[in-house]
DNA sequence: GTTAACTGATATTATTATAGTATCAGTTAC
DNA sequence: GTAACTGATACTATAATAATATCAGTTAAC
């Protein structure tokens, strides 16, 4: 029972990594070094950046991720959204047919208003204002 | 990616189904028949909301389950308590350590006000509000 | 007192989503 | 040419969810 799988937090690290320095290529290898996570797992889950034009590649030597569009505008939902589809509190509003029970949509009903309550509040989520919010902690530190 | 299981879901609308009678016993198998849940899931659901002391059973013969508590008193987060534990939006609150890399904490911070915002609004979803629901929407009819 | 309709408890299996690993082909810089 | 890369994809492992099965015990009614 989470929002948030092990691709989107990896991914959100991962961008936060390339906006270290956002004209530089940073390999997989270092990425995954510096940031702790599965080499392999990391690769697949900057194909899917790559995908959503987030980040761009190098092939080769040398090569490697470049961050390829503006941290504040790449929200959180954009992330979830590339791993886990839109999201959706319940399985129930995949049914086609009105449920057998009705109360159970009006559980629909309800489940759906804060359902887009969530993405809205993750929508303002963005990798510009969680580092903004990073730089702040350091700075108190 | 889901907040509600089936657990939930069927809890729910087996409370419901307990409402219409709230002096009278159902079988699991009546429910079972008649909200098209899995007989055995079901029974397995309603063992749940007994040690809660959601609904009350009476064994042998003749008996059934009774629902134990005002419905405007039974709020989904309590459902889901009883099923999937507490309401958490990642996994990364579980990990004791401070990440690895700082940015997953100011993330954390954020998904943490955003947890306490569901949680709040699914605390106001009772089981007697949804009934109140269904029957508006019955009068509608 | 036997039988049918029940619950209590728990073990087992199936299914699906998530997480992680491995491999091979192709590219680039030196 | 070779070492350091990405692209693509197949595979395996793990865990959560969903569902099924079984057996013992209880109760009501005949």
């Amino acid at each position: 029972m989470k929002l948030l799988t092990k691709h989107t937090d990896y991914a959100i690290r991962a961008l936060s990594e390339l906006c270290e320095n956002k004209n530089k290529f940073f390999s997989a290898r270092q990425i995954a070094k510096r940031q702790r996570i599965p080499y392999q797992f990391l690769r697949q889950i900057l194909q899917g950046l790559i995908k959503d034009k987030l980040v761009i590649s190098k092939e080769g030597s040398g090569g490697g991720f470049r961050i390829d569009k503006d941290p504040n505008l790449i929200s959180i939902v954009d992330i979830i959204a590339i791993f886990q589809g839109n999201i959706q509190l319940s399985d129930c509003m995949f049914r086609k047919k009105l449920c057998a029970n009705r109360s159970n949509c009006v559980l629909k009903k309800q489940i759906n208003r804060v359902e887009k309550l969530v993405n809205k509040e993750f929508k303002g989520i963005t990798i510009g204002c969680l580092l903004k919010d990073l730089e702040k902690q350091r700075r108190r530190l």
